[in-house]
DNA sequence: CGCTGGATTGACTCGGATCAAGTCGAGTGG
DNA sequence: CCACTCGACTTGATCCGAGTCAATCCAGCG
């Protein structure tokens, strides 16, 4: 079974036996990162480009004041941006939340992937829009979305990211991800995350309890949110 | 005198003769567009890269209940994603605030640009992380600072941004940006956005009027926002 | 078995939204 | 050249969603 990383970027383009032969030698042997531990760290020079394998991470940015803001979820599957390695030092940290397997892809490596299979680089491509997109609707959310809808609407994407990767059974999936967490994700506070997260557990739409959620009623989750996934970028552009 | 594309491609990598030259060329006849005109809208077959050449413009998003929120704001020298052709549809809309010149690039076009000058590549991906960063640090400010700060963070990634290609002179440049396109992104009332500039005003910091800003002491507003510029990507990659 | 980090709940406060009333200024047409 | 208009800016009064503070509970684990 093919891992989270070709699985992922299956759904952005049709890629041939080959391909997937390529992916799968590239991200062949992942190495084990303990839970907590920062990946890479802001300021630091970049390295290679690295992809998650198995377990969840987050892109996040610690203010003056000592307050952090979590600004991306990386699941398995995905990747820090292909083009870090231009950069001379990074404006961010990632670190994990769990226990975790992560692949680094050489620059020289990553070049003659792209080079030798378009349609990898092509669904690559596709997947950093996506990642840009998915950091405008959160800033769509934190600016104008009331702190309910917020929740729900990460929930939702969440969600869909899961299901089309193939982590989601019967409406439920490993979410390795507290509540202060959230908090630090949506510019609340635990406190006010803990009291919506009930909410939404009474209206019957969905359950976060330790490291997994469950979406009871996906539709009325949607709804509340006023979640569009356009953003995704699921839908092919036929050549 | 080179073009703020241009200039804000010097700024991220050392281009030589040859390469200003075949850049010139592909921005040589920007056309006219009115004010307040989508350039592109959401749910749009993207078609070909387009630069700002003259003029500014914002990415925006339209949620079902009316209410709007800006991700971006695109000033001269500013483009949409490179990779943008690879999408079958568009996930926000794009408008000028005034009358401006832009250029279009086909998709034929920017391939030979891109394998025959290195160079310009690489600039065009490092100024592509750059407004991934800044989309991060946009978050950051919605979700972690009040709204003091945010205000006077925005203006002060504005103020650099416009200087590092040339468009501030004795502490002002033209900032064709209404007070209600502040508030749409910053996730704030026109009200309360007036009571902060105002604020700002009062402090001896800036002074934002119909159309132009001027940045009375950068110190000082720089201290307000707490910000710090690594998000920018001024400093060049020793290779 | 106690320690620690996360989850939960209640009481109180406050930053920014909302509502409402102007004012100002750039066009536009007579 | 002046009156009219419309969009943007300004200011005050009031309200409410979410933050803050403070206990308490709970589960996993060394």
């Amino acid at each position: 079974m093919a891992n989270a990383f070709i699985r992922k970027l299956s759904g952005f383009a049709e890629l041939s036996g080959d391909d997937v032969a390529a992916l799968t030698k590239a991200t062949a042997f992942p190495r084990r990162v303990a839970k907590k531990t920062d990946l890479i760290r802001e300021g630091d020079r970049p390295g290679p480009v690295f992809v998650m394998i198995d377990g969840w991470a987050i892109r996040y940015k610690v203010l003056p004041n000592g307050s952090r803001q979590v600004t991306a979820f990386l699941m398995p599957g995905d990747c820090c941006d292909l083009h870090i390695g231009m950069l001379a030092e990074m404006d961010h940290s990632i670190a994990t939340t769990v226990d975790a397997r992560v692949c680094t892809i050489g620059r020289a490596d990553m070049d003659t992937l792209l080079d030798n299979h378009p349609k990898v680089a092509r669904a690559m491509y596709i997947a950093q829009l996506t990642d840009e997109g998915t950091l405008r609707a959160w800033i769509t959310s934190m600016g104008r979305r009331s702190s309910v809808e917020r929740v729900a609407h990460l929930m939702c994407e969440l969600y869909l990211r899961a299901r089309n990767i193939g982590l989601v059974t019967s409406r439920e999936f490993d979410l390795p991800i507290s509540q202060i967490i959230l908090a630090d994700a949506l510019g609340m506070t635990p406190v006010h995350i803990n009291r919506v997260l009930k909410e939404l557990r009474l209206a019957g739409a969905m359950l976060l309890k330790r490291g997994s959620l469950t979406v009871h009623d996906p539709e009325k989750l949607a709804e509340i949110a006023g979640f569009d996934e356009n953003y995704l970028h699921r839908k092919m552009r036929e050549l």
